[in-house]
DNA sequence: TTAGGGTTAG
């Protein structure tokens, strides 16, 4: 899909139209937002060499994308080039860097920002100041977070619908529902009408603390408003029913269905977990089987889950063909469902079978749990097997009749 | 053409 706007360009340049600033900005930023930073800087060197002068707005789409990748340095020489060029940086530059230290848990360094920005004549704007609060808030830091809303204020800054979220998000992160409350109410005097996502934050955590009916309470006044539900709103019900109510969630799930609303992997992934959890293994299946007619596919978490499940019911050539599934697609197997599937087979003393998964591991380079290396120790001791072993990777025939 | 908020497992 990336490669369409390259085939634009080369339309362009034969009609004689040559990219611009604003045609090469677009294009690093998709390529920065994908990861693709290294495609980015090729593209970002082809438009200088073709004369183009970079803005602003592209530095900052490329610094956005050596911060998510974590090449600092790459990033600290495009800001000198950057001041070299007579670009000055902006609160967006500002902001993105920020975000990136406060995904860190570099809290401090994204506050002397804030304080650098006022310096430099940047005033910070109401998204600088969120990025800060959400910074605050994921270190559990409320109390700072709830100050910077004020100094925001003092700024001369109207906090918006987002930045009382992030607050609010961080007190109910914190199981702090009441203050959030408390801010969500400031919400309304304030004029700043609350969204789905406020709402939804709400919802979330009303499960979470185990408010149940406050929780149902607040889901029927969202209907009864008139709002737009979505598909947040969907799982966060459907999973906080899921914790009690796993027949009131299957419910729901079936009259979601019936008005064909659009639901995702994380739904089914919601009911197979519930319904596995609470034995009904056969409409766990069923759910998993009713994904792709939906239009979806199972993602890592889904084959997670029903693999496990599996196992545990020593379904084994199920498993194989699930395996093989979810290699096609994509999704990695994690060193806990190795682990498993090995100690499985071990069990029923089918060391090839087990053989291959250990090769998986390795080729993985993770670890043997300790489970499952007393087993493979206790199994490999006994003589029956030991012809067996030979089957294994080498470095496990070591393990042969040391026990002996 | 660029920056901020809400959902699942382990």
């Amino acid at each position: 899909m990336i490669d369409e706007p390259m085939h634009i360009f080369d339309q362009m340049r034969q009609q004689g139209l040559s990219p611009d600033v604003v045609n090469y900005g677009a294009l690093i930023d998709v390529l920065c937002k994908l990861g693709k930073v290294d495609e980015a800087m090729l593209k970002f060197n082809q438009m200088t060499k073709e004369g183009v002068t970079p803005n602003i707005v592209v530095l900052n789409s490329l610094v956005y994308g050596l911060c998510t990748v974590n090449r600092w340095e790459m990033a600290e020489e495009l800001f000198s080039e950057m001041l070299k060029q007579g670009i000055h940086p902006d609160a967006t530059f500002f902001t993105t860097i920020m975000r990136n230290l406060c995904n860190e848990g570099r809290i401090m360094e994204a506050q002397s920002l804030v304080d650098l920005m006022v310096r430099v004549d940047v005033r910070p704007d109401v998204i600088s100041y969120t990025t800060l609060i959400d910074g605050y808030c994921l270190a559990g830091r409320m109390e700072e977070a709830m100050k910077l809303l004020d100094v925001m204020v003092s700024a001369g800054l109207k906090p918006n619908v987002v930045a009382y979220n992030t607050l609010l998000c961080g007190y109910c992160r914190a199981g702090r529902i009441d203050d959030a409350f408390r801010f969500f109410r400031e919400m309304l005097s304030n004029a700043v009408t609350p969204g789905v996502e406020t709402y939804n934050t709400i919802l979330h955590a009303l499960f979470q603390s185990g408010r149940f009916s406050e929780a149902k309470e607040l889901y029927l006044n969202m209907i009864k408003s008139g709002m737009q539900l979505d598909i947040y709103t969907c799982n966060i019900m459907l999973n906080g029913l899921c914790n009690n109510f796993v027949d009131d969630a299957f419910k729901m799930f079936q009259s979601l269905c019936s008005m064909d609303s659009q639901l995702n992997i994380i739904t089914f992934n919601i009911m197979i977990d519930a319904l596995l959890k609470s034995g009904r293994k056969e409409d766990a299946m069923g759910m998993f089987t009713a994904i792709s007619a939906h239009g979806l596919v199972p993602d890592v978490v889904t084959y997670h889950l029903v693999t496990k499940n599996l196992i545990k019911e020593g379904l084994l050539e199920e498993f194989d063909n699930l395996f093989l599934a979810m290699g096609k697609s994509g999704c990695t197997p994690h060193s806990g469902m190795l682990n498993a599937i090995i100690r499985r087979l071990l069990d029923r003393g089918e060391i090839m079978k087990a053989g291959a998964y250990l090769s998986k591991i390795d080729e993985k380079n993770f670890s043997l749990e300790a489970s499952t290396t007393s087993l493979l120790l206790s199994v490999l001791s006994r003589e029956e097997y030991w012809q067996h072993a030979k089957s294994l990777p080498e470095k496990y025939h070591f393990f042969v009749g040391v026990d002996k």
